[in-house]
DNA sequence: TGAATAAGTTTCACTATTTGAAATTTTTCT
DNA sequence: AGAAAAATTTCAAATAGTGAAACTTATTCA
């Protein structure tokens, strides 16, 4: 290497992709054997690297910190105050999906600390019949616009129990708007259940839907009925201080 | 400070955190001066930040790299073969935007050389009625949505040339629709010149805009015929390359 | 166009930070 | 509770980083 670089910077640099290759987190003692650098450097090194917010320590994990800046939604911090309770109390992590491009893209997560790699969902877009966030969102948006969605959406099934038929996914939104939520169980991903609450505008137009996503040991049947219900507060608390330009 | 830090990374995360908020660029004097570095440190730590591609040098002047990344826009690499030789050729920064919650979002950037502050537009929101990119995606789009917009889009002037009547933007849209493009002429800002088609999918369903922006010295008025015509080539070589999902 | 100035880059001796083995502490697993 | 694994601390040695001075290149101005 010539006089003109770093190789700290280097380093750290090399340790930071690797991390960023390992979406379900690194050890030290994993960093520093792959990346072939002394255990006691890299222990040097990721602890600079974690005080200047790059990568996120969690239980003997790291992680790189997701740098994804939805500009356009200027509603992070106080949906944080709004939903991080909830993701606490349950244990489950949730998310705020918005319909973009004919899609449902998942505009902001709220991982619990157990299931970090959901922070990966940022930004990740799916066809509405595909998942109850996007079911959800399908369910009550304007009939105008769903007639649209429904009529240009490529109903593409992603697992074999999804919904394909037309006819019944009608059944099953009428279902969702008269229950008023949406819930998988393990459609998407075995052993996983998401659930969805709609979220409106002051107008009452669909702005999107708030889900939450656990197992089936966190997201107990049983336990449904007082969930939704916290939900749909969440929703509404989101409506009465966010959503009401 | 303690053994268990690197001075190295933090040298160079200041670096970083400088230049981040000068989005016009810095020089290397200028960021050795500010962040109180000897310019061969400085200098070495920005030969090798570029290098790491954290930082991007365009003649004298250091910029940070966008981070956005649009994961759900597939569309990157493809467009770029498109509307890159377009932006060389006529010196104009290009964008593409896409309408997402009532508002046009620009979702990707081709900044020319000589402008790449235009790539912090990326993620940017703003009303239809505000640019010729909304005002393009507006003429344009589905009858039903267009209504549905109108009626709920908050019609804010951004300067004072802005068009705010409805009846004189439902009289400026119909032009646009005729004669297939939208021009801004020092509307939104002082000195500079947007012009805008519309992109569309194979069912002929608006997807977005691709617009231009520049100077009134680069976007002169005699050559917006052949600008059109070689915006609406490539918008249709975005329609058969890439919007056929 | 050429001189002056500003900015960037290279050199090289010095030193402060980085390094890493060994020891110690903490956490995990059985 | 104890063994094993992983993380963290210690401390002496090594070296990459440092920065003044010199040199080169680019820009500005008359």
């Amino acid at each position: 290497m010539n006089d003109n670089f770093s190789t700290t910077l280097v380093k750290a640099q090399q340790i930071k992709d690797y991390i960023k290759k390992h979406e379900h987190g690194c050890t030290l003692t994993e960093v520093a054997k792959n990346v072939k650098l002394n255990k006691t450097t890299t222990y040097r090194l990721l602890q600079t690297l974690v005080t200047l917010n790059d990568l996120i320590k969690v239980e003997r994990c790291y992680y790189v910190k997701q740098q994804f800046t939805a500009n356009y939604l200027p509603v992070g911090w106080l949906t944080s105050r709004i939903v991080q309770p909830l993701v606490n109390k349950y244990e489950l992590s949730a998310f705020l999906g918005m319909p973009f491009n004919h899609q449902l893209v998942i505009t902001q997560v709220f991982a619990f600390k157990k299931r970090l790699i959901d922070f990966y969902q940022l930004g990740k877009a799916q066809a509405f019949n595909t998942s109850a966030m996007g079911k959800c969102a399908l369910a009550f948006m304007n009939q105008a616009v769903q007639s649209d969605v429904l009529m240009r959406t490529n109903l593409q099934a992603q697992t074999k129990n999804s919904l394909t038929d037309q006819n019944s996914l009608a059944y099953s939104l009428q279902n969702i708007k008269e229950q008023g939520y949406a819930l998988d169980d393990e459609e998407v991903q075995l052993e996983n259940r998401c659930l969805a609450v709609p979220v409106f505008d002051k107008k009452e137009q669909l702005v999107g839907t708030l889900g939450v996503l656990g197992t089936k040991a966190t997201l107990q049947r049983r336990k449904i009925t007082k969930l939704v219900h916290d939900l749909q507060i969440a929703s509404n608390q989101l409506t009465g201080q966010i959503f009401n330009n």
